[in-house]
RNA sequence: GGCCCAGUAGUUCAGUUGGUUAGAACGCCAGCCUGUCACGCUGGAGGUCGACGGUUCGAGCCCGUUCUGGGUCGCCA
């Protein structure tokens, strides 16, 4: 058994100079000043401590040592000589009368130099995790992870939620995203999935009569990844409330998160309560998206029927929309650079003119305006020098591009954009249908599970053709943060007659409904209370706090691109036995 | 699956119009240095320029194919 520390690595300080302590840790670094002296870096999880090495011995064990190797050290603490104001320990040092060698590194080369890890190549850190987390920077963003879900945790248990376990091995959903499956080995060609979201069984509980439930549940969807969108597996901060309406979800969320931004965040401004609240519809002509940066002050206007037909070929027919940007100090080339990016992101150009210091309309497509420039102006309110950039196409493309031209536009327009705050809202009444781009025909805009407003009411009248049922909206709602959508929720459709009527809206009915969702509906005609909920994402929430632009910086072993964790070596292949006892053959792909 | 970018020493990168023996910084090794703290100084080792094929008298550089990684679109009820 080894000596065991007396203090950790952030401890001593000028007061404990003269006890006797036992410190261990890894060797961070060996800096040797003369032939019988040196300093050692002594590094734990909570900071890093200078030993002096002051005997030809002692520095004979530690220099056929490599860097990082654990050690424990026993020795007396001393005020330094010279003190380092930069270290948290810096004023005094330990001078060790015994090293012991705990572990030693096998290496004097690592794949990467521990502080700078994160500037290494990103499968190098994820091959080597475990060093690359020994970086403090690194570090960080894990325990800012572990207090941000503490703090979930404490806040809604305070709310009265209780946190409840659902299963991972569960059912395959027929909506939504690809399932992860498991084979069953008790029951040749079946399989277990694991959930997508823990959605039915909270409805469950809800229905078994718990009032309010949450949980940090993992999520398992099989798609791609994204900057912001690990692939794979991810948490969401799950809650539903029996007896509940959207008010009551939105005020629990307005309770929770704005102290644990403030509190946690890289800003320490959010939002207060209540957040603002936008209709989808208006959200997507205002600001081109459903999750809108609200720290940009940047809007845009439809001009469609101003512009249409001004000349320019590619307005013709279709919408187009107007941002202004005022004060815009940007060069042509700046602009050209920015629309470059807009037509990478959005699949679709973005055109411009601006309105110079003299009142006159210049650049881009000017030529076709000028003879509409006085409407142009008065319309869009245009003061001088300001660049205004215009979007077209269908209705889809032209919004969608607009949103783009805002989000790129914003922070690199001086004076647009305030960064250092959270800024959140909500999204309200989603469209409960949409026309399928493919089948051309009404199918669920988001899931299934909305309540549709107005309720059985609204969908019959929809049945009687008396209302276009794409006018039908659900109280479905999106909490959005920094253009970030951090969560959906919804108000739950609790009655399995309007459940029914819901489906045969989309060419669907009671027998769909019992072969889709047979627990659900089962246990809906057994009493349920109305119900709603919500499922904040703990890793984007986490990823907004720590002001990181990718989500693997706040996950402790992340997947790359491809889903596969290059540490252990997963997705992996499995022998034969173990094939064979869950009844599966392989099929070899074509050569 | 489409598109874009990258791949050169252990690591991060530079490498001009295609031209001698491919460089720097950090790291590593050796020596020197009694108060360093990103210690310093001197010297050294370390390269299949991702792979394959082509153009050329000559390729890290040009062309083609391919692999790997990242970004993005599709996808994500």
């Amino acid at each position: 058994m080894f000596q065991s520390r007396t203090h950790t690595c952030n401890e001593l300080r000028i007061d404990d100079a003269g006890k006797a302590v036992t410190l261990v840790g890894w060797m961070e670094n060996v800096r040797e000043v003369g032939s019988n002296l040196a300093f050692v870096v002594l590094r734990d999880f909570y900071g890093t401590t200078q030993l002096v090495l002051e005997t030809e011995e002692l520095l004979k064990t530690v220099k056929a040592l490599n860097k990082e190797s654990t050690i424990s050290v026993t020795g007396l603490v001393r005020e330094r000589a010279s003190k380092n104001p930069k270290q948290e320990t810096g004023d005094i040092e330990v001078v060790p009368e015994s090293i012991e060698v705990l572990g030693r590194c096998r290496y004097n080369e690592l794949p990467f130099e521990i502080n700078r890890s994160r500037d290494a190549d990103e499968a190098a850190r994820l091959k080597y995790r475990f060093l690359d987390l020994r970086n403090p920077a690194v570090k960080k963003n894990i325990l800012l992870r572990c207090n941000v879900v503490a703090a979930l945790r404490q806040s809604m248990t305070e709310h009265g939620f209780l946190e409840i376990t659902t299963p991972i091995l569960t059912v395959s959903s027929p909506e939504g995203a690809r399932d992860y499956l498991v084979p069953a080995r008790k029951h040749p060609g079946k399989f277990y999935a694991l959930p997508q979201a823990p959605q039915q069984f909270k409805q469950l509980l809800m229905t078994a009569g718990f009032d309010r439930y949450f949980q940090i549940a993992p999520c398992f969807r099989d798609e791609d990844a994204r900057g912001d969108r690990s692939p794979g597996e991810f948490y969401q901060l799950d809650m539903e409330m029996a007896f509940a309406s959207q008010e009551d979800v939105f005020a629990v969320c307005e309770d929770v998160l704005p102290p644990i931004f403030a509190k946690f965040g890289s800003y320490n401004v959010a939002s207060e309560a209540p957040f603002k609240r936008i209709p989808y519809l208006e959200s997507m002509e205002t600001y081109g998206c459903d999750k809108p940066d609200l720290r940009i002050d940047l809007t845009c206007t439809d001009v469609t029927t101003l512009l249409a037909d001004c000349g320019f070929g590619p307005f013709e027919g279709n919408m187009v929309k107007a941002i202004p940007i005022s004060d815009c100090k940007l060069t042509r080339k700046q602009i050209d650079k920015l629309l470059g990016e807009v037509e990478v992101q959005a699949g679709s150009k973005g055109y411009w003119f601006k309105l110079d210091e003299t009142g006159a309309i210049a650049g881009g497509v000017a030529k076709f305006l000028q003879e509409k420039k006085d409407a142009v102006v008065s319309a869009l309110n245009l003061t001088p020098n300001t660049l205004v950039v215009l979007t077209t196409g269908s209705p889809d493309a032209a919004r969608k591009t607009a949103g783009v031209v805002i989000k790129t536009f914003g922070p690199a327009c001086e004076g647009h954009m305030d960064k250092e705050r959270y800024e959140f809202c909500w999204i309200v009444d989603f469209p409960m249908y949409e026309m399928g781009e493919e089948s051309g025909q009404l199918e669920f805009c988001h899931n299934p599970f909305s309540m549709p407003k107005g309720g059985l009411e609204t969908l019959l009248k929809a049945e009687r053709g008396e209302l276009d049922p794409l006018t039908i909206t659900a109280d479905q709602y999106d909490l959005v943060c920094n253009g970030v959508e951090l969560s959906s929720g919804a108000v739950r459709n609790h009655d399995p007659e309007i459940m029914v009527k819901a489906f045969e809206m989309v060419r669907l009915g009671e027998d769909d409904v019992k072969a889709k969702f047979p627990a659900m509906y089962n246990a809906f005609c057994y009493g349920a209370p109305p119900h709603a909920g919500i499922a904040p994402g703990v890793d984007r929430m986490v990823m907004l706090l720590a002001g990181e632009d990718s989500i693997r910086e706040i996950i402790p072993f992340p997947m790359n691109k491809n889903a596969q964790d290059v540490m252990m070596n997963a997705p992996g292949e499995v022998t034969q036995a173990q094939l064979d006892e869950l009844h599966i053959a392989l099929v070899k792909p074509e050569e």
